[in-house]
DNA sequence: TATGAATGAGGCTTCATTCAT
DNA sequence: CATGAATGAAGCCTCATTCAT
């Protein structure tokens, strides 16, 4: 009858309404009524909101982090390894825009667990070590790599956002520029 | 005895605690306790608590566009305009950095009055005229101005996020870096 | 492959559970589990947790009243007759200590049937019969039989229970000088 | 206006209810509306339901641990001694008939904090040490001083919960006659 | 003006019970 | 027969807000 199982329509369900509302301003029966099942089920496949939403935090970082470290293009120039890292972003938040409100989150987020800060450190340090070798090669400029991590993920995501509440128009389109204006900020201008 | 107003204690706590713990998991109690006044006191001063968060937040985008506007540099270059841009940024986190929170939040937050997005509005208008300008004067790259101030404020928010939650060092060295790096994001590269 | 039908496993299950932990603190999760059936199966036997304790409560206080007449020595003297109900009482708890919380119930307890309460006062019937008779062979103390048998009741089941909470080791070997106190609390002393 | 501070009239409320229901059975509600407070009043006072029926408990058992220390003849009979113990196990029942449950909880039920179950022991140390030296004496019956407690108060609590429940009817005129058969229940019989 | 005691709506969570398999 | 997924009523507790002092 159902086509989709209770465990995925609460999944989408907070999905969507974490990434609009926050974790603090969601609250379990709106989840519930959006997902179309009652309050206690949740409770069935998750042992609190705080489990939910890192069950949610890490399925949405490992799915990128995987998708990111699948086919990198390791024998390729900075240049491709940044347009393979920029073209999964732009992928990921397409395939789920919601996703993406986790990449974006905090570290410090007061509900998130210790394997939940794991889990996005494991991202972390693969785009670091991006940095640091296109700094070796002279072909990224010599800032700390948490700061050029912070400029691409945070211009980007800043967009996303507004591309969700509807303030921009979809800027797909115009992803290869954008793409370039990351390339432009944290390339060496010799 | 008291050097300062109880509305002043009121909104400086306030403050901080929206800013590390954003609105939702702020309570009443923890600011009338931060600010060292009673819980009924901040309703003589607020109506509410989102009556208090829009007034910080309206507040904190107002001295800034307050601060953009003066002294903006009306005849001088493009890279002279957006230096007094960046500037401004950086000075208004260092003033105070907790309110810049209010400068990340988005604009459909729900607690958010009609009022509040319109004074965010009157800010982004003044950035938005900067990059119009900036692209007629083929000094800009042709993105639209949405996107370009998005990357810019974007970029810079996200480093300072991580700067409070300590997650990397003060970087006040290498504002002058990081000021490069966003604007050769936006510039035209012909 | 079964030994032991589903209905005696929750029987069991549950008289140890309320036993230990009271009707209010006992879940039917709990007894499921410890039952090992599913939840569900409970309701194929009992209408509800109400009527599975009433059963229990039942089915314990009739197990005693039959021991109790079973063999009663309605020829003997006072005092063997006194000596075969505290024999039961003993025996009884032995058999099955956790029974005996149901002994202690007040006839009270929120949960209890009418028809509980008139099961617990056919067993009370018989033993103020006792106690009546005792007092007209001028064997027994002139106290209303209803306390005579809470002074019996009570410290033989408060004994019980320090003993299942192993606060008091096992008193068999003292059983017959407690039955000689008892005796001693009741006894008419010229 | 009020004759009464909240805090009483929800140490009450509640006395009267878990006396009447126990812990697992009373909902913070019903003592609200008992107390005629709101719910949250309650949270004023005590952390949770739990310390709430703790600072009963200990209450009620330092009060008639006090009752039993002060007065106590120590330099009379065994006799003596026992008569002031039951004089207080009676005037306590009297003064508060809902603590006296409290005295009847076990030491193990499942919200008892250490503490409490501290205060518990002071008082039983006490008796126990009655019991010590009535059996050195010579005057008590050399049972363990932990049974010879559970007699006593268990016939005592279970007549007293019989009153409360309206099963029997007050039996203050037969005071002197009861304690004299629980007097006979330990004393020894040489 | 300032307070904090009081409140009840509403949040998170549990659990007795039902029902489709 | 047996199960356990599903549910919503209800329990504990928090907190924005009010109001008597």
């Amino acid at each position: 009858m159902e086509q989709e199982s209770k465990y995925n329509k609460i999944i989408e369900a907070s999905l969507v309404l974490f990434a609009d509302r926050g974790f603090d301003a969601t609250t379990i029966p709106m989840i519930a009524k959006k997902a179309n099942v009652g309050a206690g089920t949740i409770y069935r496949y998750f042992d609190s909101k705080e489990a939910l939403v890192n069950v949610l935090f890490q399925d949405s970082v490992r799915r990128f982090t995987e998708k990111v470290k699948k086919g990198y293009p390791w024998h390729q120039s900075v240049r491709s390894q940044f347009h393979h890292i920029f073209r999964c972003l732009y992928e990921f938040s397409q395939e789920n825009i919601h996703a993406l409100y986790f990449l974006e989150i905090n570290k410090t987020s007061h509900y998130l667990t210790e394997t939940s800060r794991e889990v996005l450190n494991e991202l972390l340090d693969f785009v670091y070590l991006f940095f640091e070798k296109g700094k070796e090669a002279n072909m990224i400029h010599p800032l700390p790599s948490h700061i050029l991590t912070a400029i691409v993920f945070g211009a980007f995501v800043h967009i996303q956002k507004l591309v969700k509440a509807k303030e921009i128009e979809d800027p797909s389109g115009l992803m290869e520029e954008i793409e370039e204006r990351s390339w432009h900020a944290v390339k060496r201008h010799n």
